[in-house]
DNA sequence: ATTTAATATTGACCGTGGTCATTTTTGATT
DNA sequence: AATCAAAAATGACCACGGTCAATATTAAAT
């Protein structure tokens, strides 16, 4: 029996969400403190505590959220068949992941789920990143050695090498967009 | 003109390593604790922070210094021929690097140089990494159609990927070197 | 041996995430 | 309306990484 959430309950979490989303908005990710959010909401600080299990908790849904909203953008238009339009198909997603390198650090480590139970948003959006570039895959023509659930892990493999590299000075010479294609003609269509 | 380094400094730093490096030991790198280390060696708080940058620069050293001797172990063997060989290569260095989450994590965020001119220990273990797998693809039977450097960099990415689903409940089902062997045969021995 | 400027060390202090015993509020029961 | 147990909120407190003005030590010059 798992019942009785008040009223307050929700309306406390919304203050605290909105106030967080503020800052956000104003200052980016990573510049968020707890004490401006509960500060902001107009409750204690143990208050926060109580809605999320710590402050990386708030950011997988203030993240997540923004990441689902890209992932959304991505599966509006109709479906690429070629790396190029696959790229492109992804630039929003992509462009989202990078712009913070606090988000980008985020992200790598909350991809994956830490227990069966209670997949979080971030390894939820991962999953669902994975299943539309493999949607997108099994209607293009690529190469039919692999299967496509493969070839879509190997794409997201190879969209986080290409993110990781934006932020390391020693190979900012290519751009993202280009070491991507490089990857992906190589990884989807090779020639052997 | 950058000298006068007293000799009392590099005994002091001595100092501070090893009695990390005893912490680690018995702890794990996650459970380092600055005041900890700095008890063990008998100095002030802000003596550490005279000698390291920061918590993270004084870990990239620990970690880097043993990356750099299972970097050594593959270099000793004979060259690795075929995907299993270079699996059974690499096995010492992966198996290190996702013996702790805190340790796979910090490898990751450290894994680019942010700067061109302070490479740090890590970055230059992953520069390390990508050429010796690289030189080792020159000489076995791998796809030709595009050049070692590229395979070397996806085979990183690839290992990236097989280590950060270890840490996921939600693939466990397979297992790092099943899985990493299922990237690399379809990434360097492609048959479309 | 003294002086002295550069270098190293110190530890009180701060910022910020997180805890928990105590107090307040809620809403169902009477 | 009064009661009361469960649920929510509170804020003083802690842990720990990091700072910096003050102090101590070194080693070269005299």
């Amino acid at each position: 029996m798992q019942k009785a959430i008040q009223k307050r309950t929700i309306k406390t979490r919304a203050k605290l969400l909105s106030a967080a989303e503020a800052v956000v908005r104003s200052d980016g990710y990573q510049a968020l403190r707890v004490e401006d959010v509960v500060k902001a909401a107009g409750v204690a600080k143990g208050t926060f505590f109580a809605h999320f299990n710590d402050k990386d908790a708030l950011m997988e849904i203030l993240i997540g959220e923004r990441l689902n909203a890209c992932l959304d953008q991505a599966e509006a238009g109709t479906p690429p068949k070629t790396v190029d339009e696959i790229i492109v198909a992804l630039e929003p997603v992509h462009s989202f992941m990078t712009s913070e390198r606090y988000v980008f650090d985020l992200l790598i480590r909350y991809s994956g789920a830490t227990a069966i139970e209670d997949i979080g948003p971030i390894a939820y959006c991962f999953e669902r990143y994975f299943r539309v570039v493999m949607l997108w895959l099994e209607a293009a023509d690529m190469r039919k050695d692999v299967p496509p659930e493969l070839l879509a892990e190997g794409v997201q493999a190879f969209a986080i090498q290409a993110m990781s590299l934006r932020f390391c000075a020693l190979h900012s010479a290519t751009t993202f967009t280009d070491r991507l294609e490089t990857y992906l003609d190589a990884w989807l269509t090779p020639t052997s």
